[in-house]
DNA sequence: CCGGATGTTCACCT
DNA sequence: GAGGTGAACATCCG
């Protein structure tokens, strides 16, 4: 599920932990845990309080803090199959994997805060992953805010577009559904070489990534596009009627209209 | 039964 | 170095 609105959902979740301290970690996967030994971050973590909860691209990022000073901070994954509980609830309803899908098995991680709760990583698949202290040049500007600049900027690629927009280190937050979305509703083909969009596309492409994040926020998630219904039933562009082209871009499934795409 | 899926990472090519 | 491909992860869905 998690595109980056998703994960923006399990941060305002998330973000009621503010001021609770850390207890315990639970690792009951241990491939889940990455860059870092259990006990390590065991060490790091527990005693410390909870600052505050962000988002950058599909990262959920838990800051914690001390008595003393500022301290380390937790990064949460969700991969594609990811689901985030905050004290026992869904942070979001209605996804795959169905309501039978908080099994016990599919806990991946832990974390228990005083005075109660704490959060539940579930993922089925195992896709996520949890680090200590995620480096923050692993990944490029949010594409919530994406400037003109911004896009320009990690645009300077030989790769095909959507290869670049999936990229996380170029573009951090899409994932190929918002991808077709906005290359859809700013009507530039998935397949263009991302150097060579000339500059009155980059600006309404930055612009429209930014309206179409924010579109789908309102209406509730990443597969609340345009492109979806035609992309399931495999139809017809909602704009003009054209049977939608379906492709492998960038290693994805990808939609677009051969009409109106250029 | 088979292929594909809102993602990332890695090994291996060209 | 740049870029591409395929596999792996484990489960559900059509």
């Amino acid at each position: 599920m998690p595109e980056l609105l998703e994960v923006e959902a399990y941060r305002r979740a998330a973000a009621r932990l503010a001021g609770r301290t850390v207890l315990g970690v639970d690792l009951p996967d241990g491939r889940y845990l990455r860059g870092v030994e259990p006990e390590v971050l065991r060490a790091s973590v527990t005693g410390r309080s909870v600052v505050g909860v962000r988002r950058h691209g599909k990262l959920l990022i838990v800051d914690l803090g001390g008595p003393d000073a500022r301290g380390p901070s937790l990064g949460l994954h969700f991969g594609m199959t990811g689901r985030l509980l905050v004290d026992g609830d869904a942070a979001i309803d209605g996804l795959r994997y169905g309501p039978a899908g908080n099994r016990a098995a599919w806990v991946r991680f832990g974390l228990r805060t005083a005075p109660a709760g704490g959060l539940e990583v579930i993922d089925p698949r195992r896709l996520g992953s949890v680090r200590l202290d995620p480096d923050p040049a692993d990944l490029g500007p949010d594409a919530a805010t994406l400037s003109t600049a911004q896009l320009s900027a990690a645009l300077d690629s030989g790769r095909p577009l959507k290869a670049v927009l999936l990229d996380q280190g170029a573009v951090a937050g899409l994932g190929n559904l918002l991808v077709d979305e906005s290359l859809w509703r700013a009507r530039i083909r998935p397949d263009r070489v991302a150097r060579a969009l000339d500059p009155s596309e980059r600006r309404r492409l930055a612009r429209t990534i930014r309206s179409t994040v924010s579109d789908l926020g309102r209406r509730g998630g990443s597969d609340t596009g345009d492109l979806q219904e035609p992309r399931d039933a495999r139809g017809t562009c909602p704009r003009c009627g054209a049977p939608l082209s379906r492709a492998t871009v960038a290693g994805r499934t990808t939609f677009w209209c051969p009409a109106e795409q250029v």
